[in-house]
DNA sequence: CACATCACG
DNA sequence: ACGTACGTGATGTGC
């Protein structure tokens, strides 16, 4: 006779988690959870031998639940990233044991256990149901068992309709009116306040449900009465949220849930890594309890066909590079300008290649190297930016990226990006990779191990590459971003590359010129400081700072922070009436940022082969889709103060007689918002090129352009700002210095005159809750878990969130369409001009003198029609002999 | 390695 | 009542 076993997975773990002593592996991860979930599992396994059996698990923060109520679920506590770690472990362990899994999108497990506890219910087949949720005794029936787990993970109890009518008096969907009556906490769903259990029960006996009771207030009376007819809604609302859904749409057959035996050649294994000894001996799979360098060898071990590739060997790589179309480039350190080429690996679905570096140099793998720059041949690959900037350092061209898992998971979930290869693997239920600090060792202890380990480990990444390049095509379809990746996100990284390797041409002679300006000013404010405070301290350390300014000349304290007392501008700018030694030390706050960031900072990043600096940009960081930019960071050259803006001076052209010709979108997010937001006002305003925040001082204020003064245009400056950032009275009240309720007012009447803005804002939030992301135009997509949060605070930041991303990422979208457009443009005319920088709305050209009138009118053009929008883009153009006079 | 600070859009 | 503006990276201090 057929057995099904369904176990609710989310709950099993979360009890096993607070139940058990907080076991750890020798790598330090705790474990246990996994051990509980796993010696019940075993137990019904043994007591119930089962022919069939699932775990279900819930997928996605948002369910369908929430639709009606967005509380739902509101209040608990985060799961603590102790529990979190568990879940991938416990699915790996699950897949090896041959249990399957089952997860449905925006379902709770309860949902995927109730609709197979019809399914089977309907065919006659006898059910167990696991969990620790007393809800479950709804689904009861003639074939279906509840066992509910106890005390922790180590009793079951079963309940069947007759034991739930001896304990309760109920039959099994009358449990669902218990729950609408009595709310339940951990769920936060309300009930009726006042009605616990008994009040429930004795109800239930009399009316027999929910609606039975609240048709039937009549016949009560006094406070009871009154709160069953003030909570009916709740009650009603309550009942809904109890009802297990057994309609999810599931493709699993019968077959999908087949649970045969314990197979030991992969359960031994599994459970070794988890170091769960003693489960390996109650399963007789001792065998298989290894020590922890054996268990490295043995993942190392697996059945790959991998090809340690030497001068003899390369023919017959060579015959097979027609079918490689993956690749991983092993390189050491963080920036890809200064980084050692270790090796390559290949794959292709059949066989897998490593070549160390050294063989990839010589003669004999010309025909490699030119696959490698070949950009009819297709390449999978993590990370291909790095690879091309690290190849090109060492005289080998790369072209034909075609996939790259780093990019694709970046787009998939930004929020979750750099997710190394080893973190896809346990997306995708692939097999782990050791982890490169484990075969390279880390820091100081850094070493290349021999070839044997080095080219398993890379070819095995190179294999890996392949396996989740596949997947991830299909999930780019089924999230509408394909596009997004294959024409906007893929192209711009090799253009990227193109603009590192390029670099922009530094001044060193007058970056210490301008050095030796700045430490003259340095000492004399230091000097200076330490007179007037009649001490010498070290003026870099807010801690000492702290201590001279509040403890010895006693100035008020302004803002702590979480160590002890803030220095920061904001709070030195209000002490600076009382003392003077505060403003001296606001100026030397400025000259030794400009100092140790900008002159020794670029002068250490200036190439000594090419002169130049040459950054690098990542593509898969922010969380928006903005670039960011590293070693150096190039993005945040200074401009607002004159002093720090002539750093800008040492950024020249690379060739005599050329131009450094900069272009930024004027007012872009604003834009951005009256388009999405389909704002008459906004547009109206963009489509007359007003200047915006005084066209919003005269709105808000109710003026004329002419009665606008310089306060209210910086006010209303201040709340564009604040609407772009998903606004709050309190944080523009911070921003402008003034009361809240001022603030609050301001919002108010930006609001009244800005309707569609308004819309955009409360629809928007509205979507996010409800789906559980938010997009740009080109659908880039950002998850914002929290959006639905119980935590005020939580929950804020994610509504703050929900309004900027599409705001800052359809203006990262543009920015980067425009640099696709540009550099195809630049390209099919045959100029020399050279795109250099971006900087979010700001691209940076050198330009040869014989070009600057084209692209004076070249490079707006391209960047205002990067993308249609109902209103127009701006871009205005500038140009001179170094970055600083291009304004 | 976390924190405070400050540079940019 | 709650208590923050959105997105980044580099530097120096101090545990």
């Amino acid at each position: 006779m057929d057995k099904l076993i369904l176990i609710d997975g989310n709950n099993i773990i979360y009890r096993a988690f607070f139940a058990m002593p907080p076991l750890t592996n020798t790598a330090g991860q705790q474990t246990n959870a996994v051990y509980g979930f796993t010696t019940m599992l075993l137990r019904l396994i043994e007591e119930h031998k089962p022919t069939h059996m699932i775990v279900a698990f819930d997928a996605g923060k948002v369910t369908f639940r929430h639709e009606g109520y967005q509380e739902y679920k509101g209040g608990r506590e985060k799961t603590p990233p102790e529990l979190s770690e568990q879940f991938p472990m416990l699915k790996e362990l699950l897949q090896a044991l041959g249990v399957p899994q089952f997860e449905i999108a925006s379902y709770e497990a309860d949902d995927i256990i109730g609709t197979i506890s019809r399914q089977a219910d309907e065919a006659g087949r006898q059910v167990m149901i696991v969990s620790g949720d007393k809800d479950m005794l709804q689904l009861a029936s003639e074939h279906t068992t509840v066992a509910l787990i106890r005390k922790g993970v180590s009793e079951i109890e079963l309940y069947g309709p007759q034991q739930i009518r001896e304990k309760y008096d109920l039959t099994p969907l009358q449990i669902i009116d218990l729950k609408g009556l009595m709310g339940d906490a951990s769920d936060n769903i309300p009930g009726v306040p006042g009605v616990g259990e008994k009040t429930a029960l004795k109800l239930l006996q009399q009316f027999g449900s929910v609606e039975g009771v609240l048709a039937g207030t009549d016949e009560l009376k006094g406070k009871m009465k009154e709160k069953l007819e003030t909570h009916a809604e709740d009650a009603r609302m309550s009942k809904r949220l109890a009802t297990i859904y057994r309609e999810v749409p599931l493709e699993h057959s019968w077959e999908d849930m087949t649970f045969s035996a314990i197979r030991a050649e992969t359960a031994g294994p599994a459970l070794a890594k988890l170091e769960f000894r003693s489960l390996l001996e109650r399963l007789s799979l001792s065998a298989y309890t290894q020590s922890p360098e054996a268990e490295a060898a043995q993942v190392e071990a697996a059945e790959l066909d991998i090809m340690l590739v030497d001068e003899a060997g390369l023919k017959q790589l060579l015959a097979d590079l027609p079918e490689i179309a993956a690749m991983h480039l092993e390189t050491n350190g963080d920036n890809p300008h200064r980084s050692e080429v270790i090796g390559l690996g290949l794959s292709s679905p059949e066989r897998h290649y490593f070549v160390p570096f050294a063989l990839l140099l010589q003669p004999a793998a010309e025909k490699l190297r030119k696959w490698l720059g070949d950009e009819k041949a297709p390449k999978s690959g993590y990370d291909l930016h790095r690879a091309d900037l690290a190849l090109h350092w060492q005289g080998i061209a790369f072209a034909g990226a075609a996939h790259d898992v780093q990019l694709a998971a970046y787009l998939l979930d930004p929020t979750e990006a750099n997710q190394n290869l080893n973190d896809l693997t346990t997306k995708y239920a692939l097999p782990r990779l050791s982890p490169d600090e484990d075969i390279f060792g880390k820091g100081a202890k850094y070493r290349i191990p021999e070839l044997e380990v080095l080219g398993t480990h890379v070819a095995r990444k190179s294999a890996t590459v392949l396996g989740i390049a596949a997947r991830q095509q299909q999930e780019l379809v089924e999230t509408d971003m394909t596009g997004l990746f294959k024409d906007l996100e893929m192209p711009l990284s090799r253009i990227l590359a193109d603009m590192e390797k390029q670099g922009i041409a530094a001044n060193k002679d007058d970056l210490q010129e301008l050095g030796k300006e700045f430490e003259a000013q340095i000492h004399k404010l230091v000097t200076e400081i330490y007179q007037i405070c009649g001490v010498e301290f070290n003026l870099n350390s807010p801690k000492q700072l702290g201590e001279i300014l509040f403890d010895k000349l006693g100035l008020p304290v302004v803002k702590k922070t979480k160590t002890g007392y803030s220095t920061d501008a904001e709070v030195l700018e209000k002490l600076a009436p009382y003392h003077a030694a505060v403003r001296h030390i606001l100026n030397y706050r400025t000259i030794a940022k400009l100092q140790s960031t900008y002159v020794e900072g670029l002068l250490k990043e200036i190439s000594p082969q090419t002169g130049k600096v040459h950054t690098f940009y990542r593509q898969t960081i922010a969380a928006t889709g903005r670039l960011s930019s590293q070693f150096p960071n190039l993005q945040n050259i200074p401009i607002r103060l004159e002093e720090g803006r002539k750093i800008r001076k040492i950024f020249v052209p690379s060739e005599p007689g050329w131009s450094i010709l900069a272009a930024d979108y004027s007012q872009i997010e604003l834009r951005v918002l009256a388009h999405i937001a389909d704002d008459e006002g906004l547009k109206e305003a963009f489509l007359n090129d007003m200047d915006i925040h005084t066209k919003t001082a005269m709105d808000v204020f109710g003026v004329t352009a002419e009665q606008v003064d310089g306060n209210m245009r910086r006010s209303a400056k201040a709340v564009n700002f604040g609407i772009v950032y998903g606004i709050s009275d309190y944080g523009l009240s911070q921003n402008l210095n003034i009361p809240r309720k001022e603030a609050a007012r301001f919002i108010e009447q930006y609001f009244d005159v800005f309707q569609g803005v308004r819309k955009y804002m409360d629809d928007i939030v509205t979507e996010a809750k409800s789906n559980g992301y938010v997009t740009t135009l080109l659908e880039r997509r950002r998850y914002l878990p929290e959006i639905n949060a119980k935590n005020f605070n939580l929950r804020s930041f994610a509504e703050r969130t929900a309004m900027n991303t599409p705001i800052q990422g359809t203006a990262a979208d543009i920015i980067k369409l425009a640099m696709v457009q540009m550099d195809k443009a630049l390209y099919e005319r045959g100029l020399k001009s050279r795109m250099l920088l971006q900087v979010h709305d700001e691209l940076v050209f050198e330009v040869p003198e014989d070009e600057l009138e084209l692209m004076k009118s070249l490079v707006p053009q391209v960047m205002e029609g990067a993308l249609k929008l109902s209103v127009p883009l701006k871009a205005e153009v500038s140009f001179g002999s170094n970055w600083y006079e291009a304004k």
